[in-house]
DNA sequence: ATGGTCGGCAACCGA
């Protein structure tokens, strides 16, 4: 099984980034953030011609997440909190019968504001769902957009962004706690060097090129899932296109 | 060099 995850910032304005890119990758299934579409105008026919069935749990102009699969799947849940959770950024489906959840986790702004608590209550909320409704032994992958780097390796000048949004001990704390409860990060399985990002700020201007990035994307599989991931690796190809994402194509490939 | 990003969606908000 070869999975990804694509933060999209808007699901129709990467169609064709995302349709070639299934086409010349031919991943099993792509888990999709910041949609930014509403369910009743999801772009569902576009994938369908491409052999692909989308699944998608979506608002008004913000947040949104999608999984873009090929193979059978079922008992899909949309929302965290339930169908009617705020904020759409929770979509799970058993696929090919692996359960996998697709999360877009809260950006949080800045420490002491109102997001960072809710990115904070999110994440604790995101392991009690996980602890509440499987065990570390099952077979389970998570795949999203995090908003939070681990370590001083995942993004390009961690004394700068120390203890900022997305680089913050509190945030890091829920993200072990998910770690440590069973989870393993299946790309730093793989890939332990430097400058080897998921993200680029588009308000930094080349910021691909100058290396100025974070790896806040994940792809985490329990332990009896682990055993049989055979890479992971993060493809930068569609960011040379006309309109990029700020987010590339993070995959990784499991022999199930 | 007194500027420099996107997308949604209709004035700004969120990233």
């Amino acid at each position: 099984m070869k999975i990804a995850s694509f933060n999209a910032n808007s699901i129709r304005a990467r169609i064709p980034i995302v349709i070639d890119w299934l086409n010349s990758e031919q991943p099993d299934v792509l888990c999709v953030q910041e949609t930014k579409v509403q369910d009743k105008d999801f772009p569902s026919g576009i994938f369908k011609e491409a052999g692909y069935s989308a699944v998608f749990h979506g608002q008004k102009s913000y947040n949104g997440v999608a999984i873009i699969t090929r193979l059978p799947f079922d008992r899909v849940r949309s929302g965290l909190y339930g169908d009617e959770d705020e904020q759409a950024r929770f979509i799970s489906s058993y696929i090919s019968g692996v359960p996998v959840i697709n999360v877009y986790i809260p950006q949080g702004f800045a420490p002491g504001t109102d997001k960072f608590s809710y990115k904070l209550k999110w994440m604790e909320d995101l392991l009690s769902y996980v602890s509440d409704n499987y065990t570390p032994e099952d077979p389970l992958i998570i795949a999203g957009d995090f908003n939070v780097a681990l370590e001083p390796i995942d993004l390009y000048d961690p004394e700068q962004h120390e203890g900022q949004a997305g680089y913050h001990p509190d945030e890091q704390a829920h993200m072990r706690k998910l770690l440590d409860w069973g989870l393993v990060d299946i790309f730093r399985k793989y890939n332990t060097g430097a400058d080897q990002y998921t993200f680029w700020d588009y308000r930094i201007p080349n910021a691909l090129k100058r290396k100025k990035g974070w790896r806040i994307d994940y792809i985490l599989a329990t332990a009896s899932l682990s055993e049989k991931s055979i890479g992971s690796w993060v493809d930068t190809r569609p960011r040379s296109l006309e309109k990029p994402s700020d987010h590339t194509f993070l995959l990784a490939e499991f022999e199930i």
